[in-house]
DNA sequence: CCTCGGTTGTTGACATGTGAATCATACGCG
DNA sequence: CGCGTATGATTCACATGTCAACAACCGAGG
């Protein structure tokens, strides 16, 4: 084991086998848990997060830059994600009184039901697929991890 | 706390917080190490695993069918990509000689060198980005939670 | 007032993903 | 052999994501 002495530019075949394992599982769970979403309540992934800023927002509107910040999403995907949502009934878009660049997005009382109504199987389908499968040593664990990874990419202070 | 007798239906604000570090966490961190791969190789990380299966196969070719079983891919999603590879003449389909039906994927002179000039830059995105983010117990622990997260889901034994 | 740089939001071109429909072929069985 | 069904692969319509270019508008300075 000549390497074993110097620091290894790649990972072992364990650390890789941790970083498949690790990667791979999240793409299901997640995968799994916006199934369920999708089942339960025709709300994407995309569409709880939206519905979720905008039923917390004052007048259950935002700004649309506002909105996308919030949620840290580019600004086209926000503006082609609420064509569709206006689409579905679930937000209107109207001009904006103080800067007619811009526009109000609203939360329509259809949007604020299809939300409320996700909500409950949403959390059911988060306890189920993921906090059951593990223990809470592990649930503690992996918040360490992840906060570990956000500082190692400096997430958390300057961004 | 009333509740806290009884089994709880959905997770604590505790249980929510360590599902959201986790799934958002993982999704940044899978961005970073695409965007890295695609920096240094001008791959995407679907192209990465069908190179990666390609190369290993037998003769650097596989039935198509068997390729996407391998990546746990769906044939369509996995027809449609080897569309945009064939365009870049990462590999090429030829009909195949036993199963008039299907089609024979092989990897090309290219395709194999792309794939072989891409390893060691990913791998080493892989040691920067996620394993020296974390301890050797903190890796273990990822396993340990993502081999309880498969079982729960039952991914490993009858799938 | 008017120009110019920055902001706001949309659009276009594309890559990527899912599910249903389709088409050709393969294969078991009478 | 010939029929019915299963299988291999693609295609379609659509949702979702990125990035660059754009048009309209704001606001500061001359």
């Amino acid at each position: 084991m000549e390497n074993s002495r110097r620091r290894r530019p790649v990972p072992t075949h364990e650390e890789l086998a941790a970083w498949r394992a690790f990667i791979e599982t999240s793409e299901i769970v997640r995968a799994r848990i916006e199934a369920r979403l999708h089942e339960d309540s025709g709300l994407s992934g995309g569409d709880y997060r939206v519905l979720l800023a905008l039923s917390e927002a004052d007048g259950r509107a935002m700004r649309s830059s506002e909105l996308a910040a919030h949620i840290e999403w580019e600004r086209s995907r926000l503006s082609g994600h609420l064509g569709r949502m206006e689409r579905r009934g679930l937000v209107r878009r109207e001009p904006c009184a103080e800067d007619a660049r811009g526009s109000r997005v609203v939360l329509t009382d259809s949007g604020d039901r299809a939300f409320h109504a996700s909500t409950l199987p949403h959390l059911r389908a988060v306890k189920e697929v993921f906090v059951d499968a593990l223990t809470p040593e592990q649930l503690d664990h992996l918040r360490d991890a992840a906060a570990a990874m956000r500082r190692h990419l400096r997430l958390d202070d300057g961004h």
